[in-house]
DNA sequence: GTATTCACG
DNA sequence: ACGTACGTGAATACC
């Protein structure tokens, strides 16, 4: 049987745009919509193998449907000109493909899609429409399915009959009355004022129908919603009937004429060639296309050495230049278990491979490595440097961490590998680890000259990518954020790591059986009294004992099943005492698996831990820690908190020394917002929560009670985050509008941060990205989204980045200048840990008194604001001590 | 592999 | 009307 496709090409370009940066080629021409379709065109012709195709566009400005309603679409903004002027581009890239593309004066592309699909010749085909607008599933029946854009463009979600009863509950045919009474504001379609989704599928699942329920007005729940639905009744209809798709357009042709004949991949390359599409083409050399002629792109030759005992003299004025890109490889991510396989270098024309044999005798290499004078470009400064160093390599001389580079330009990246970034920044084409070595049971180790080929290839594509990624940091202002902070900082972090924090082992294990022997007993317990034994861990069983077997009321659900997330069980404490234990054994069944087990298992042959820190995974600027996460151990109760204990200094005598910012957050915002009042707290060492509350609440500092301290606390958390008024509520469990006062009262008391809450926010509508005090970037591309969701969660983005960034960067910057200080004072201490707005350090006792004084200095000096930084400093014999 | 939960700032 | 707090990592269950 054959296979119709019906693509809505407005719709799923208008997807494309929004869903894309403003991606322009070398002549300035906009081709993020034109690539966002071409990929959703590749992905439909590759997985659903039409044999017919069609896309439909809207043509003109008024449809038929303007006789009806002239306000129809009325308040549409218009389409952006950078999208207009991709529309001839798209056609074009359908021409190559020989396509049919059309459109017809006084119809929509809907109207189009749903007469080929409803045609009797449609009726012996598979036929599949493809669009990002949910009024196409009316036309879903037994041989129709819709495609629907999710997210982005290629994400997609395939509904037939099924699916959309899944989903809504409804018939195909019911989602035009599911309009009618919801309307579209999108199209300005009325529909009935102040019914949404929810409460149209509940009129629907009573009455199948608009008319039927209008009808029924008097039988429908609530006074209020029978006036709405009697006093609106016409609007509803209207509404129905706009949108209602007409499947009776006249048209010239028919489904037989869109049949799709091979694909003439000549065409199709001079176009995506015109249009800069570099990975497309790749795509369309290497397979996955319809027809024949699959030619494979040709792997780039690369010349590569491998040096061994017998000729590295040959090789050693290769290492005279003054710069080199070098790449150290390891069985394993995590450098400080991993063994090196082996290290390349490159100056851009010619390769050497030096196997670790090699390596570990060659002195002129390792005088190289070690010469700060000889410049190196590397990717990931700080694995290759822990990784050299752990094999007795002294390292210095690293002028250029592409990794860091590619964050730094964009750290919203999921993926930094250099196969991606050969992709993003070149344009180029670059086989991925995950390729060479494969994946999961398939990983093996390459070895002799696939290795050394792989390697030459790594190498060079290092050289090729400095020159690019400095231009473009330069271009975006980012270069001193990149030699003056990220790279230092890479080499502070690799010390850091690599001194490791030493563990008491002992503590560990007594801890340990103290809390399995509380967990046993609450296991016992819960069991008792639930009158069942099973696995408390699954939210699953869980959900069934309270609620269905105790009939716990359902307070939230999740996608799956029952919510049991602590702020449920905890309002749900009062009402059985199961619930106290359980939330009990979660407590203590975290602490066990997550603290004890998971860091024995991180404890090295030297009895410390090594965590590691990563530098390019935060979208804000900050650090994060794995293997084990030094960043989450307990602190907030008590029994948690313990878990400090087994951390302790690595030398006899010495001792954990803990300097926390206090406030830095809002010190950042008192200082980005110039807010007059909130400057003033700080510049009297005011508790910032008591002032909030005394301004918010209009009390003297006495009247203050603890409740509105706390509410003032959340207040102020709220406002760094991006607030909401439904966020506040739910963090201090009051209502919307309780919420909405506060934040209100909070606007009006420092007025200076509403101010720069809204510059933020416009900057980043009109910039497209935020910055931080030191110009960290954070791109957000749904700033201007029409997706409420989206748009709002991009919004609270651009509030809260510049202020948890610029945190990042003091914080950051303090270590560097901390780091360079110890040295020049020639301290033992040694900085071990950072936690955000915290690091910890070990010191000996006789540095106490100078550490004691220096952190702070550093800490609170790093970057000077308008409002003074504050660093609260303690000591102790374990980290558990020093608070 | 995804979802849920919970530890931290 | 929409449906949310910002940023992470790890363990566990379940498909």
């Amino acid at each position: 049987m054959g296979k119709l496709v019906l693509i809505d090409g407005n719709s799923i370009a208008f997807r494309a745009f929004y869903a894309l940066p403003l991606l322009t080629n070398a002549t300035g021409t906009y081709t993020n919509a034109v690539y966002g379709f071409t990929m959703m065109l590749l992905k439909v012709l590759e997985e659903e193998k039409p044999t017919h195709l069609l896309v439909a566009f809207d043509a003109g400005k008024t449809t038929f449907r303007h006789n009806d309603y002239q306000k129809y679409k009325g308040k549409r903004e218009k389409t952006p000109g950078e999208l207009s002027e991709q529309i001839p581009l798209i056609k074009e890239v359908l021409d190559a493909f020989q396509i049919r593309s059309f459109e017809l004066e006084g119809y929509e592309a809907d109207d189009i899609i749903g007469t080929l699909a409803h045609s009797p010749e449609a009726e012996g085909l598979e036929t599949l429409i493809v669009s990002g607008d949910k009024d196409l599933l009316q036309l879903v029946n037994d041989h129709v399915q819709v495609l629907m854009t999710r997210k982005g463009v290629t994400e997609t979600e395939r509904y037939d009959v099924k699916a959309v009863d899944e989903r809504y509950g409804l018939t195909p045919g019911q989602i035009i009355d599911l309009k009618g009474l919801m309307g579209d504001p999108s199209d300005n379609i009325p529909g009935i004022p102040g019914v949404g989704e929810k409460t149209a599928l509940k009129l629907l699942h009573q009455f199948p129908t608009v008319e039927e329920i209008i009808e029924h007005a008097d039988e429908l729940p609530g006074k209020k919603l029978q006036e709405k639905v009697r006093e609106h009744a016409d609007q509803a209809l209207l509404s129905k009937k706009l949108a209602t798709i007409y499947t009776e357009v006249p048209l010239e042709f028919g489904v037989s004429d869109l049949k799709l004949p091979p694909t003439d991949l000549k065409k199709v390359s001079e176009v995506f060639k015109k249009l800069e599409f570099k990975t497309l083409l790749n795509r369309i050399h290497t397979g996955g296309e319809t027809g024949e002629e699959v030619r494979e792109a040709e792997p780039e030759q690369i010349s590569y050495q491998i040096v061994t005992a017998d000729h590295r003299d040959e090789t050693e004025k290769v290492l005279k230049q003054d710069q080199l890109a070098v790449y150290v490889e390891m069985t394993e991510e995590n450098p400080h278990r991993a063994e090196v396989t082996g290290i390349a270098v490159s100056d851009g024309k010619a390769q050497l491979y030096i196997p670790m044999e090699t390596a570990r005798h060659w002195e002129a290499f390792q005088a190289w490595l070690a010469d700060g004078n000889r410049r190196k470009i590397v990717y990931d400064v700080k694995k290759t440097m822990v990784s050299l160093e752990n094999k007795g390599f002294q390292t210095d001389g690293f002028q250029f961490d592409v990794l860091l580079a590619a964050y730094l330009l964009n750290p919203s990246e999921s993926r930094y590998e250099l196969s991606d970034m050969v992709e993003r920044h070149l344009q180029g084409f670059l086989p991925s680890d995950e390729e060479v070595y494969g994946k999961g049971a398939k990983r093996r180790a390459l070895e002799g000259e696939e290795l050394a080929r792989h390697l030459a290839r790594k190498t060079s594509a290092i050289c090729q990518l400095y020159p690019v990624l400095l231009k473009e940091l330069e271009q975006a202002d980012l270069y001193d954020l990149m030699c003056g902070l990220e790279m230092p900082l890479a080499g502070v972090l690799a010390g850091m790591e690599q001194q490791g924090v030493r563990v008491d082992k002992k503590r560990l294990d007594d801890l340990g059986i103290e809390l399995k022997e509380s967990m046993d007993r609450l296991t016992d317990e819960i069991y008792e009294i639930a009158g069942v034994e099973f696995n408390i861990n699954s939210p699953k069983q869980l959900g069934e004992i309270l609620f269905d077997k105790l009939g716990l009321p359902v307070l939230k659900k999740t996608k799956t099943g029952y919510s049991t997330s602590a702020d449920v069980l905890e309002r749900l404490a009062p009402q059985h005492e199961i619930v106290e234990k359980i939330l009990h054994y979660r407590q203590v069944g975290k602490l066990y698996s997550t603290y004890i087990e998971g860091l024995k298992k991180e404890i090295g042959r030297d009895g410390k831990i090594h965590t590691q820190f990563h530098q390019t995974i935060t979208a804000t600027g900050r650090l994060s820690s794995t293997e084990p996460n030094l960043q989450n151990i307990p602190i907030r109760l008590e029994e948690g908190r313990r878990i400090r204990q087994v951390f302790v200094p690595s030398k006899e005598g010495w001792y954990m020394l803990a300097a926390d910012y206090s406030q830095v957050e809002l010190r950042v915002l008192a200082h980005l917002s110039e807010d007059e009042s909130l400057q003033y707290a700080f510049k009297h060492g005011l508790d910032i929560h008591t002032q909030t509350a005394m301004d918010v609440f209009g009390v003297s500092e006495t009247e203050v009670t603890p409740l509105m301290r706390r509410h003032a606390k959340a207040v102020n958390f709220g406002i760094v985050y991006g607030i909401s008024d439904f966020g506040l509520s739910q963090n201090l469990n009051i209502t919307r509008k309780e919420a909405k006062d506060f934040i209100d009262r909070y606007f009006e008391t420092y007025p200076g941060v509403k101010r720069y809450m809204d510059t933020v926010v416009k900057q980043a509508k009109k910039e497209g990205f935020v910055t931080t005090l030191l110009g960290r970037r954070r791109y957000l591309p749904d700033i201007n989204s029409r997706n409420f969701n989206l748009r709002s969660f991009a919004e609270r983005t651009a509030m809260n980045t510049p202020i948890q960034g610029t945190a990042a960067d003091i914080i950051k910057y303090a270590m560097v200048e901390m780091d360079k200080r110890m040295k020049e004072e020639k301290l033992e201490s040694r900085m071990l840990l950072q936690v955000h707005d915290e690091l910890i350090f070990e010191v000996p006792e006789e540095e106490l008194p100078v550490m004691r004084t220096l952190v702070p200095e550093v800490m609170e000096g790093a970057l000077p604001l308008s409002v003074p930084l504050q660093v609260d400093v303690n000591v102790g014999k374990s980290w558990y001590e020093a608070k």
